[in-house]
RNA sequence: GGCGCGGUGGCAGAGUGGUUGAAUGCACCGGUCUUGAAAACCGGCGGCCCUUCACGGGGCUCGUGAGUUCGAAUCUCACCCGCGCCGCCA
């Protein structure tokens, strides 16, 4: 299918963060840019970095030229070892600038692990069309589909569940602690329903590849994606093994193809996923946490895109089609948010949210993020193509999407299915996956 | 988990301390030849960084990192990965 190109253990052995160059090229672009997430404390790095960044040159073309003098050094040490010749003395006056050398790289590794923590605490540049201001500044796109009228009192979710013996969260705290819930019965054959409706849509009409990858991600991939070093907090860390357990599937998937690169005819390369994701959700305690809304462990599709730069665009609007398609098939009203400069994620160049109507809790929940992130993720990864024989590589744009996160879907699903008696009627869609029209009471 | 072997350019495969970024073959790109193609022949051909308007110059890179040495693909140590056998296990 297609060519791997990398064999070593360690792919990555010199990942790039942030342009410095573009930094560098121009100060007061980049920094003007960067003042639009309203992010105090990256203007701040920035800072540093130019100013590192400048001492590290200094340093490493002094580096440079004493390596240079020592290997020509070495050239005539051995022309005059074959002439016989003795060399005690200029082997001593050798070892003393070996040993100056050896200080000054010292200093030089330094400096480059500086400056690389703080690139790698820089956002990514936001697309020039992404609104200013926080997150009051998010503009609604577009909305489908209308929310459901009812002549009675909607319930919200988790009384319906628990009604109709879906999840058991009480027993998911027993088992796990809050926020790790229990699917039961109909409410488990919902899940793998969901999962299956949503693999084949993204394989069979949107030309995706499947993918099962690892749960587990290690702190290469992690960086590579953007979780790290920032976000360490809202990722579960297994100590004993350096490894992470997946926040999105978004981190192993876009890894797949980390340190390589690619032929230009791979791209597009689209793959999905369903995966569970796990995020610690540090700080988030008390707010919307009742029933499924925010949750420590929950299912999704993903769909990761490695692209061409110059289709990044027309890559973004597929993508997010591609997610809107699932809450259309199921009937689900929505709206399209475009995420303001200030509630755009660190990863991200632009970022859409897809908020579903949810009837019992009355009010919009995000159920997808579609966001390009140009070249950011693809440089911290490695992740380059050739477009042509003979031509320098270069990174290609990743992008992804949920499609879509199941809790807020199962919601909406629930909540706007609802009916009088207490039954919910399943989409269409969606039905032959469950293998039931409508979900009632256990009998 | 234990023991053993091994990781060199897109691939195959030399190289065990001194102009070796690395022979050779294949692949690939350009050219000659040809009506065209193939073959043959000639030339080119990794990645990254610094510097330069450019031409160019310099450095790093033989799994990763550290070390020994005037000098490391070559010696030492740690780690990662692969393969084989044993043990354990779904």
């Amino acid at each position: 299918m297609d060519t791997v190109r990398w064999r070593s253990a360690s792919p990555r052995s010199d990942p790039e963060m942030i342009d410095v160059r573009r930094l560098r090229h121009d100060p007061a672009e980049a920094r003007a840019a960067l003042a639009r997430r309203l992010d105090d404390g990256a203007l701040a790095q920035f800072d540093r970095v130019l100013e590192l960044d400048d001492r590290r040159r200094t340093v490493l073309t002094e580096v440079e030229r004493m390596r240079a003098d020592r290997n020509e050094a070495s050239r005539e040490f051995a022309r005059r070892k074959q002439a016989g010749e003795d060399l005690t003395a200029l082997q001593a006056e050798l070892g003393k600038a070996a040993a100056r050398l050896k200080d000054l790289e010292e200093d030089l590794r330094e400096f480059e692990a500086l400056q690389e923590s703080h690139l790698l605490a820089i956002p990514n540049f936001l697309a020039t069309d992404v609104p200013e201001g926080g997150v009051e500044a998010n503009v609604e796109l577009r909305r489908w589909g209308t929310p459901p009228r009812f002549d009675f009192t909607p319930k919200p979710h988790w009384e319906l569940g628990e009604q109709l013996g879906l999840f058991d969260l009480p027993r998911g705290t027993k088992v796990a602690g809050s926020g790790f819930p229990l699917f039961t019965g109909m409410g488990a054959r919902l899940v793998r329903g969901l999962a299956n409706f949503m693999l084949d849509l993204h394989t069979r009409e949107h030309g995706y590849t499947e993918v099962v990858p690892p749960l587990l991600v290690n702190e290469a991939s992690a960086r590579g994606t953007g979780q790290l070093p920032k976000f360490a907090d809202d990722l579960y860390r297994l100590e004993r093994d350096e490894l992470y357990l997946l926040p999105t599937a978004e981190v192993p998937v876009t890894n797949i193809h980390a340190g390589e690169i690619l032929d230009a005819e791979m791209l597009p390369v689209a793959m999905v996923a369903f995966t569970p994701c796990f995020r610690r959700e540090a700080g988030s305690h008390g707010k919307d946490t009742r029933g499924l809304i925010r949750v420590h462990q929950f299912d999704k599709v993903e769909l990761v895109r490695l692209c061409r730069p110059e289709e990044s665009e027309a890559e973004h609007a597929a993508i997010t089609a591609h997610a809107e398609a699932v809450l259309q098939r199921l009937e689900i009203p929505y709206r399209a948010l475009a995420l303001a400069a200030g509630d755009t994620g660190f990863a991200s160049a632009r970022t859409i949210d897809l908020e579903v109507w949810a009837a019992g809790v009355d009010g919009w929940l995000e159920a997808s993020s579609a966001s390009t992130f140009t070249d950011f993720q693809a440089r911290r990864a490695g992740i380059r193509f050739r477009a042509a024989a003979g031509v320098k590589p270069e990174f290609v744009h990743t992008l992804n999407a949920s499609g879509v996160a199941f809790p807020r879907t199962i919601i909406a699903l629930l909540e706007n299915g609802q009916q009088a008696d207490g039954s919910v009627v399943l989409p269409e869609a969606l039905a032959p996956y469950v293998g039931v029209e409508r979900l009632v009471p256990p009998t």
